[in-house]
DNA sequence: GCGACAG
DNA sequence: ATCTTGTCGC
């Protein structure tokens, strides 16, 4: 893996509003369309997965394991734990990729950094960024896709976790939130069923990068009252009860980089497993939990 | 002054 | 995020 943008580093010395301004640089700087570099249908679709694997297996060198063939998606999920006593931030990564229906763990690497600064909404990834970084530097493997913890494009700046490192890696990338941090739902999300989806849209909270309503088209046609806000996130419901009186609330999920809103839908859902957390992310919270034992 | 916001 | 037992529902 490599470091794209090592101008983006979320430094924690900044002053706030170097912090914002490096935030609407990194929003200039991130593609919200699809440019996976991979099918997005191998995360979900088994049977375009095993086309695949079949056909690279026909190749003497083939070897999956260092994707010799470019056809098997890596896909890293990261998850923060503290060690608040000893103001450290542990930050988890595991890795993983597709196994016939399912997935297997490749790679699992943490680090451990101090913790500089506190949390402010909007200026997460300053305090856990420096954390997350240092773990992606273990890595062996090269993901090809990851999935953090909180918003990506949901930000005031658009330009949250997901966005900030995705960016920084020149990486695809989406934010799973577990809590709205702006944004507007275009419809009700109560009561979604499993697999169901809800746009959110930009409202006055989100600025730029462009001229945020109709996103820099027709500069006319746009007043305060009527704005043609992007979409730029979904509530995505990807586990519920069927009885009545149990219910569970939507992800927040937006494109963090390289990736469409419609598509960070569609990876989270591909990697629901009966749980509220896709897989990569539920696995990295599991293995920070994991991890921060052992340094207590 | 009030509101308000990921982890 | 973290501090924490039991408790309700699947």
């Amino acid at each position: 893996m490599t470091v794209h943008h090592p101008d983006f580093a979320p430094d924690p010395s900044l002053s706030r509003a170097e912090m914002e301004s490096l935030q609407r640089e990194i929003a200039r700087s991130a593609v919200f369309t699809d440019d996976l570099g991979f099918d997005p249908a191998l995360l979900d679709d088994p049977i375009a997965r095993a086309t695949a694997e079949a056909a690279s297996d026909t190749d003497e060198t083939a070897d999956p394991e260092d994707r010799a063939d470019g056809t098997v998606p890596l896909v890293a999920g990261v998850d923060q734990s503290f060690l608040l006593d000893q103001d450290r931030a542990l930050s988890a990564i595991v890795v993983l990729r597709p196994a016939g229906s399912e997935w297997e763990v490749v790679e699992r690497v943490h680090a451990v950094t101090p913790l500089e600064i506190p949390y402010i909404p909007g200026l997460l990834s300053f305090r856990e960024g420096g954390a997350i970084l240092a773990a992606v530097e273990e890595l062996t493997a090269d993901p090809d896709l990851y999935l953090f913890d909180g918003s990506g494009r949901i930000h005031f700046r658009q330009a949250g976790i997901a966005t900030h490192i995705g960016v920084m890696l020149d990486a695809p990338s989406i934010g799973v939130a577990k809590k709205l941090l702006c944004g507007d739902p275009v419809a009700s999300t109560e009561g979604l069923a499993a697999g169901e989806r809800v746009a959110i849209r930009a409202n006055a909270d989100v600025e730029g990068p462009n001229d945020i309503a109709g996103e820099g088209s027709s500069s006319e046609g746009h007043d305060a009252a009527d704005p043609d806000w992007p979409t730029i996130g979904s509530a995505v419901q990807s586990k519920q009860y069927d009885s009545p009186n149990r219910h569970v609330n939507p992800l927040y999920v937006s494109p963090g980089h390289r990736m469409s809103a419609a598509t960070a839908a569609d990876v989270v859902l591909a990697f629901a497993a009966g749980y509220k957390l896709p897989e990569p992310t539920r696995l990295a919270d599991a293995y920070a939990d994991e991890v921060k034992a052992e340094y207590r």
